[in-house]
DNA sequence: TCTTACACCTT
DNA sequence: CAAGGTGTAAG
């Protein structure tokens, strides 16, 4: 085993990205990795694929496997910190997103370590590998294996070094390691050092500690981590995951956190909730409206005319939850009408479109307090529902087919 | 299956 | 404020 500064005459090789001709070269027992000061890492071949879990267990619910929150090896303990949110992902198999110009991962690799030597230095490298040899379709709910995985090119086999890497390990203990830069792609042609990997294939990450310039590497492998790589999301429960716990997809989210409105949903098995009705009497409490009822029951509701979103609207609604307003109301509550996006030819242009977008599963934020026609969406109970949505004389009449036979 | 333009959001 | 991270619909 030895680690040494080179300049690899073997780097880059064909594919490979280049920033400086000054590479890392790491040899143990198990890792082989050379590893650019640009976060580039190039795994031989020969590098052995770790396999945490048989193919068949991936995403499998039922299994009560213990997944360790700490790993420990030659005294150095490390931490999943988000252990929690790769549990539950993992419950659903978890599913990484794949896109040309890279994409981040969420959840990504959270470390806390313990153990180091303060003043020794080290460089903490990300690699992603493949976990089993197969490659797999979504199928009917459930994933299944397909075939013998791709060949993966050696030369495109990167890994990630964090961008703190090196410093001493005071430092790396006295923070949390966050790899959330790290970008992952399907582009082989990818020039930015991103992760390069294949769809429809598992994969699993894999923390390693490197002493530098010299000493023993430690690779720590979490297997609650592990995850199927796709382009476009296969499982809907994943997409429910990603969008309640990514901030950068709160834009999609319903209100999840409304207790009282998920407690309605809930006992009235609604796809849709409606607007609260004004309370007949001042200490009456607000209840759902309910005006209308698809054929299966998913459905539906609508606001009156002539109500007043300030009166007809349940508190919550009114602090910020998520409302639909019909087009139509907008133009019409709209103060201005050359400064209005409804009155723009381009938003005219694009309304149908994005309403059909945003209905979805979400609604939009009610930002003026006069509303004439307005409908809250429920959090999503149910996946597989396709919206329909039509604003017929004022009301808004919002109904949902199921896509799943009943 | 995968790519793209996009509204909406965080940072 | 501008840059850039989200899932989505459409193709």
């Amino acid at each position: 085993m030895y680690i040494s500064w080179m300049a690899d005459s073997r780097f880059p090789r064909a594919g490979t990205v280049e920033k400086s001709p000054e590479a890392l070269h790491i040899t143990s027992a198990s890792d082989s990795l050379t590893c650019t000061k640009t976060s580039i890492v190039n795994m031989p071949e020969s590098t052995p694929w770790s396999s945490a879990l048989p193919a068949t267990t991936f995403g499998n619910t039922d299994m009560e496997k213990d997944f360790p929150a700490v790993l420990t090896f030659k005294g150095v303990s490390v931490v999943l910190e988000n252990n929690s949110v790769w549990k539950q992902f993992y419950k659903c198999g978890t599913e990484m997103i794949l896109t040309k110009q890279g994409r981040r991962m969420f959840p990504y690799c959270r470390y806390r370590l313990t153990g180091l030597d303060p003043n020794q230095q080290y460089s903490l490298v990300l690699s992603i590998v493949p976990s089993g040899q197969y490659r797999y379709r979504w199928s009917a709910s459930r994933w299944e294996v397909t075939g013998r995985a791709e060949h993966q090119n050696q030369g495109l086999i990167r890994a990630f070094s964090h961008h703190y890497s090196p410093c001493r390990g005071s430092d790396w203990m006295n923070s949390l390691v966050s790899f959330y830069k790290l970008k992952l792609t399907n582009n082989s042609q990818d020039q930015d050092g991103h992760i390069i990997l294949h769809s429809m294939h598992r994969y699993i990450p894999r923390l390693h500690i490197i002493p530098v310039p010299d000493g023993g590497i430690m690779t720590f492998t979490f297997p609650q981590t592990e995850f199927m790589a796709v382009t476009t999301y296969q499982n809907f429960r994943i997409t429910q995951l990603k969008i309640n716990h990514n901030p950068f997809a709160k834009g999609f989210r319903e209100d999840g956190n409304n207790p009282r409105l998920n407690r309605i949903a809930r006992e009235t098995r609604l796809v849709l909730k409606p607007i609260m009705s004004k309370p007949a009497r001042k200490d009456e409490p607000y209840v759902p409206c309910i005006r209308g009822k698809h054929a299966l029951g998913d459905l539906v509701l609508v606001a009156p005319k002539q109500e007043s979103a300030a009166t007809s609207v349940a508190p919550e609604v009114q602090q910020g939850l998520k409302v639909w307003m019909s087009p139509k109301a907008r133009s019409v509550t709209a103060n201005s009408s050359t400064s209005t996006p409804g009155s723009s030819p381009r938003f005219c242009k694009r309304r149908k479109k994005m309403n059909r977008r945003w209905s979805n599963f979400r609604g939009r934020e009610c930002k003026t307090a006069a509303a004439s026609s307005t409908v809250v969406l429920s959090p999503s109970l149910t996946g597989a529902m396709q919206p329909e949505m039509d604003d017929i004389e004022g009301l808004l009449f919002v109904s949902f087919t199921s896509k799943v036979k009943h």
